[in-house]
RNA sequence: GGCUCCGUAGUUCAACGGAUAGAACGGAAGUUUCCUAAACUUUAAAUACAGGUUCGAUUCCUGUCGGGGCUACCA
């Protein structure tokens, strides 16, 4: 790439200058900032060479920008500014870059993957939880971070991890067999998630009744809490359920399964998928099988009354519980099991977490037993700490009923598209199905978009009404640049070969050098595992491309030479905006396919939602405060 | 209290230690006989505070103030 190309030259231009061998990171090569785009369009920064040059900043950068204009034949002509020498590069170069990518269809991505995999954990909800704001967050990310990875060349395994037993699975069960009246997802209209996430809140409800009537009694809260036959007959059931009871399992099997299938199809509607679903209830055993091992080692200690611990207290942190004194696991011995289990499977490079900030502690303590345990891949471990989604209006909090439900929000996003494009009218020749996938993309676009693009680790808030604005750093914004270059590719033909032309115009050779950077962005953001590099990368390669839209012809361009340039870089900037997104979201999502045929109305290039494969998934149980 | 993350225009987001801190929304003012005006152009407006390191600090270090999170035999 020229960055690096230019720098190289600067390297041998110091070095014949002053006769001094530097090393290349002493020079930051930038795409020089607008104000200057007159001198050039890279700069390099020669400060750092003042002791070496012990000349002016000024003359020193023009002794360097003498001698590159000699060694680099890219190169025509440069300006200084202070301690900045911009180097303007031939439009040949550029030209020659569009000749070769023009009709590069998988301009960006990596073809090839090598190496061993990144096993990628998202979404790994509660069961007993119908999926909210929060995890919207946590399974885009997953997904798009997966997809960053995948382009970038490697291999990745995306994952889920259910949890999918302990006592808070036998809630909702005995609720269910108390009170359900054998209802099931058809009988009652509800969705899996949400019928089994009723009955979870139902026994809270009559467990804190029953709190309520014995401590009326004159009980404590702890005696009453003992007493409650609820809560007995709850950990009764996870005896059950633990000695491999029949009828337990059975009902376990049937709820879990319902539970599936409603996660399934906010999975489908959030375009997400997964290669493996890991379950607790099969990882477990293997961590209990770990604390073990750690025991005898030495690494961990048993308390007297049982339970197993580790000192983590010379590494700055605490000690931390690992099994109960009865003996029973909690939820790091899962995840020390579950970690094996994915290590032995696959053997990766990295295992990534994506999970929220609330648990950074968690998966130091993972990390450092893992070390302890003398387990070469525990440095592979890495959790993608992002942070937590706010509402305009503020926080989510379960106990006063603002928790976001996923599949609601999903709806209204879908209604405010419509509403939006009724309004203006916008899509009179539309028949109904065509309508439909058209506030699909567009809400479910808008939603996705404005999660992305903030950096994973801030905390954001989501501003539904913004997000939808075709105005803006928005998706419907990028939707709508996308379809417009459709349409023109449409009414040009087919095949469009740009050979040449006499000369670039600012905005198109803007816009060139951004679509000539987005392989580096894809490096970039798959370095840094964030969605939001390409996100915001996205938005301004739309907003570059509005601007040479309204300020040049390109249909009517009489020049042909010039019709051709403007049509391929078209032509490249929709491939860019496709393959982008497609790092975002599945792009046929957010952009449409190809199967329909857009003659009325542009905007059916932009239609139709395909959706992946959706699969079964608990961390996400606090990613609201309660 | 201890640990940790974060404080950038009115608001929501950007800025490998580099130029005059970028956008977007909102505010103000404009652009349609022309490939989609769900677009484009112009404009006012910000680095919480105090030190330090550096040729150069929004960025790194220290402290103060303000906010989030964690600190369960919950997950």
């Amino acid at each position: 790439m020229i960055e690096n190309i230019l720098a190289g030259h600067a390297v041998n231009a110091v070095n014949q200058l002053f006769n001094t061998q530097i090393e290349p990171s002493l020079l930051a090569v930038q795409r020089t900032i607008p104000a200057f785009r007159n001198q050039g369009d890279f700069s390099l920064v020669v400060f750092p060479l003042l002791k070496i040059s012990r000349k002016s900043p000024e003359e020193t950068a023009s002794l360097i920008g003498n001698k590159i204009l000699s060694l680099m034949p890219e190169a025509e002509g440069f300006g200084v500014v202070k301690g900045y020498l911009n180097i303007r590069i031939k439009p040949e170069y550029w030209m020659q870059f569009l000749i070769t990518h023009q009709n590069e269809f998988s301009y960006g991505k990596s073809e090839a993957a090598t190496g061993n995999p990144v096993v990628v954990e998202y979404s790994s909800p509660n069961t007993n939880k119908p999926l909210h704001l929060g995890h919207i967050r946590n399974n885009l990310l997953g997904y798009s971070v997966s997809q960053i990875l995948k382009a970038s060349g490697k291999n990745v395994v995306k994952v889920n991890l259910v949890n999918d037993r302990g006592i808070h699975i036998c809630k909702s069960m005995l609720a269910w067999k108390l009170y359900g009246n054998g209802e099931t997802p058809p009988s009652s209209g509800k969705k899996g998630d949400k019928l089994v996430g009723d009955f979870y809140v139902m026994f809270d409800r009559k467990y804190k009744e029953e709190l309520s009537a014995l401590m009326e009694k004159g009980l404590t809260e702890e005696q009453a809490a003992a007493a409650s036959g609820l809560m007995t007959q709850a950990r009764e059931m996870l005896l059950k359920w633990e000695a491999r009871d029949e009828e337990t399992l059975k009902l376990w099997n049937t709820m879990n399964g319902w539970v599936y299938e409603g996660f399934d199809l906010t999975y489908k509607r959030l375009g997400v998928n997964f290669d493996k679903i890991y379950y607790e209830s099969q990882t477990y055993l293997l961590g209990k099988k770990i604390v073990e091992e750690g025991l005898q080692s030495g690494v961990l200690f048993r308390k007297e009354d049982g339970s197993v611990w580790i000192n983590l207290i010379d590494e700055g942190l605490d000690e931390k519980l690992l099994l109960r004194s009865d003996g029973t696991s909690v939820y790091m011995t899962q995840d020390l099991g579950t970690a094996q289990l994915r290590a032995d499977d696959y053997n990766p490079d990295k295992l990534i977490y994506v999970v929220g900030n609330e648990q950074n502690y968690h998966f130091d303590v993972l990390k450092l037993i893992m070390k302890k345990m003398g387990r070469a891949w525990a440095d592979s471990i890495f959790h993608l700490s992002y942070g937590m989604v706010e509402l305009p209006e503020g926080k989510m909090k379960s106990r006063e009923g603002t928790v976001v439900d996923a599949d609601d929000l999903m709806d209204e996003m879908i209604a405010t598209a419509r509403a939006m494009t009724e309004e203006l009218g916008k899509i009179e020749d539309f028949n109904s199905s065509e309508a439909e996938a058209l506030y699909n993309m567009v809400g479910l676009g808008a939603l996705k978009y404005f999660i992305l693009k903030v950096d994973p680790k801030k905390n954001m808030t989501f501003n539904p009404r913004e997000s939808i604005d075709f105005n803006g750093n928005t998706g419907p914004f990028i939707q709508y640049t996308h379809a417009r270059i459709r349409s023109i590719m449409r009414k040009a033909g087919d095949n469009i070969i740009f050979s040449g032309a006499d000369n670039l115009h600012p905005s198109e050779s803007d816009l060139l050098i951004l679509l000539y950077q987005f392989p580096q962005m894809v490096e970039l953001a798959a370095k840094e595992l964030s969605p939001s590099i390409i996100a915001n990368y996205l938005f301004e390669v739309a907003r570059e491309y509005n601007q040479f839209y309204h300020e040049l012809t390109i249909l009517k361009e009489e020049n042909p030479g010039s019709r051709s340039l403007r049509l391929a870089i078209s032509q490249m900037t929709s491939i860019v905006i496709k393959n982008g997104m497609g790092m975002l979201v599945p792009e046929d999502v957010v952009l449409g396919s190809k199967k329909y045929k857009p003659e009325k109305n542009i905007f059916l290039s932009i239609l139709r939602g395909g959706g992946g494969g959706g699969a079964p998934p608990t961390r996400c149980a606090l990613t609201i405060s309660s």
